[in-house]
RNA sequence: GGUCUCAUAGUUCAACGGAUAGAAUAGAAGUUUCCUAAACUUUAGAUGUGGGUUCGAUUCCCGCUGAGACCA
């Protein structure tokens, strides 16, 4: 039990003896202007007990003080009882961070499926915070005690792919990505570029004879043709299945390079191509337990208007599937080889509504596991300029903004000297590990719902709330403990006065463990990213008013080293949640 | 047409219904005989609009305006 459940049992006990009041007390933390750790809040009290907020919160503080050994001093401030702690419960409150207090682990599983590609073209810049999000919040969930799987379920079928592979089989010649010297991602989405180009000329043509925008979109023969190709794949033409197997193996290879790059895995791989067919059993089973509806033209339906919703359709006329279709059979299978508890997809807000009703169908169907599904929707990432769009080329390519970033981060090392000391080897992974760091904390700092903008010039900024300057905090760190030529410091067993900055140290470490569950709860790197710069700051500034090295008192230089290398062990800690690694030295 | 999300300093982001709405950045003024100045200090600056609930609303509810997404 934590130091704010005790003292929020206590500051219950209190308000239960001295009023006959039951009920739980909840504290908040004190702010920083008024003296005291935790703060109880009792409007609620004044107006049932009908007495003055100073004699309500002075009989409460004084019982405090005579029956808690915790509180060593109070204060009232309308209806707020601030409540100091003594400086012994935050040595052995820091005593314990310390030795390490383990989080018991939950004995549940989690899925968490991030990235989603399509594989017509390469990740950019919506597919980072993707990413970073679903590796992140996997990461937190292992740390709040889940036993986490990362799955990726890759889009590699339907017309998109097919129009990279009728570009291909006009123009490329064949191209490889060793003789373009390009990426294999890159290659065939160079491909889906040339496809959209013909084919506007195409319709412009058909359209410029007379033909109807409608009609001549449809008529081109380019898009007939990868109409065409979708069919043959369907009916497994050698041929056909050979230039996809092709293109698509390319890139992969692309997209493991990215993966790699910016320190991303899963420990499984679906591929739609395995999964478009499943689920008309499930129409078929709901057909059966009357969850769905068949109309005249053979289309099946399911009527959600109860929960909000609308009569989504689940299979078409024809019997082919829809979106829908293929997600339930997919859940159904997700389930089944991992026999998880939850399953958290990360996908984009744009498919809220599909995802409501997803939910609301496998619960119609009695799925035992409804209750643990999660959609984590993030908002879109906008540039500056307005929205990525695919079309007016304004889309960020991920692989050349990491390069970017790298090449950023070494140019500003160099400026500022900083390369004295270090390998070659050394100075690369140290450039990357800057360039990912401000990368991936730029993008994580966001409350996932919200859509936020990319400020490529921001982005590369290394002063203030960014990923660079909580790494450099715990650089620095790293050099004092180097520099005190100790190992492992004792806390000692009592000091007499803690400083105001080391008890807000304390305070802030002390809660690490209630942010990792909250995010967890919430799904939220934003929370921890938000909590260890906070805690980055409060260092800078506790460093720069106290001497950490040569003080007077053997006792207190020892604690301060002990804190400081407690903090930099949080950080460290804390970035690994966003998936940041921290240098020892920069 | 229907549903959902968002709206806070010039800008980018915070704030379980709590105290004087926090940071960062850009602006102004400073700090390197002292463990890394990629740092620190000071200063100025914001809740779209109208109601409601509450001792107390950025937060909850209902209009309106604006931005975005989705469903046919």
């Amino acid at each position: 039990m934590n130091i704010e459940n005790i003292l929020a049992e206590e500051v219950a006990k209190a308000v239960k003896n001295v009023f006959g009041v039951e009920g739980r007390a909840t504290l908040l933390p004190t702010r920083r202007e008024f003296e005291g750790n935790y703060t109880y809040v009792f409007f609620g009290l004044v107006k049932s007990l009908k007495k003055a907020p100073a004699e309500i919160g002075a009989a409460l503080g004084e019982y405090l003080l005579s029956h808690s050994a915790i509180v060593s001093r109070y204060n009232v401030v309308q209806g707020f009882l601030n409540l100091k702690l003594s400086d012994s419960v935050w040595i052995d409150v820091f005593r314990k961070l310390k030795s390490g207090e383990q989080r018991a682990p939950r004995n549940r599983k989690v899925l968490v499926e991030y990235s989603s590609p399509n594989t017509n073209k390469p990740l950019h810049l919506g597919h980072l915070r993707n990413n970073f999000l679903g590796y992140s919040v996997s990461e937190i969930l292992k740390a709040a005690g889940y036993e986490v799987s990362r799955v990726c379920l890759v889009n590699d079928r339907g017309i998109h792919i097919c129009k990279s592979m009728v570009a291909y089989r006009h123009f490329g010649n064949g191209e490889t990505p060793e003789s373009a010297g390009l990426k294999g991602d890159h290659l065939v989405g160079k491909y889906y570029v040339e496809f959209d180009k013909a084919y506007k000329a195409q319709v412009n043509e058909l359209m410029g004879g007379g033909m109807p925008e409608e009609e001549a979109k449809k008529a081109a023969p380019f898009m007939v043709e990868a109409q065409e190709m979708l069919v043959q794949w369907e009916q497994n033409e050698p041929e056909i299945m050979a230039l996809w197997k092709k293109l698509n193996g390319w890139v992969y290879e692309g997209f493991n390079t990215t993966y790699k790059k910016i320190g991303v895995d899963f420990d499984k791989t679906y591929y739609e191509s395995d999964t478009y067919l499943l689920g008309k059993d499930i129409v078929e089973e709901g057909l059966q337990k009357g969850v769905f509806y068949k109309k005249e033209d053979q289309s099946v339906w399911i009527d959600l208007t109860d929960q909000g919703l609308d009569h989504k359709l689940v299979l078409r006329g024809d019997g082919t599937s829809v979106y829908i279709t293929q997600d339930l059979g997919t859940t159904d299978l997700k389930f089944e080889d991992f026999s998880c508890d939850k399953s958290i997809w990360v996908v984009g807000n744009e498919q809220d509504y599909h995802f409501k009703v997803l939910f609301a169908i496998l619960e119609k169907l009695g799925r035992s596991y409804a209750e643990g599904c999660y959609h984590l929707s993030y908002g879109m990432v906008d540039l500056p300029s307005g929205k990525m769009k695919s079309r007016e080329g304004t889309v960020v390519d991920a692989d050349e903004l990491v390069e970017e970033m790298i090449a950023t981060s070494k140019a500003i090392t160099e400026e500022k000297g900083k390369t004295e000391g270090f390998s070659e080897e050394q100075l690369e992974a140290l450039y990357r590990m800057v360039a990912l760091g401000a990368l991936k904390y730029y993008l994580l700092k966001v409350e996932p719902k919200k859509r936020m903008l990319f400020n490529p010039a921001e982005s590369i900024d290394f002063q203030g709330n960014t990923g660079p300057f909580i790494q450099y905090t715990h650089a620095r760190i790293r050099s004092i403990l180097r520099k005190s030529g100790l190992d492992g410091f004792p806390v000692p067993q009592g000091l007499e006065e803690l400083q105001t900055e080391e008890v807000d140290l304390v305070f802030l470490l002390k809660d690490y463990g209630k942010v990792v569950e909250a995010a967890a709860a919430e799904y939220s790197p934003a929370l921890i990213a938000n909590y260890v710069f906070d805690l980055a700051k409060t260092f800078n500034v506790f460093y720069t008013q106290h001497s950490v090295l040569n003080e007077a008192s053997e006792a207190s230089r020892l604690f301060r080293l002990a804190l400081i290398e407690q903090v930099a062990d949080t950080i460290r800690n804390g970035m690994g949640l966003l998936g940041i690694e921290v240098p020892e030295k920069m």
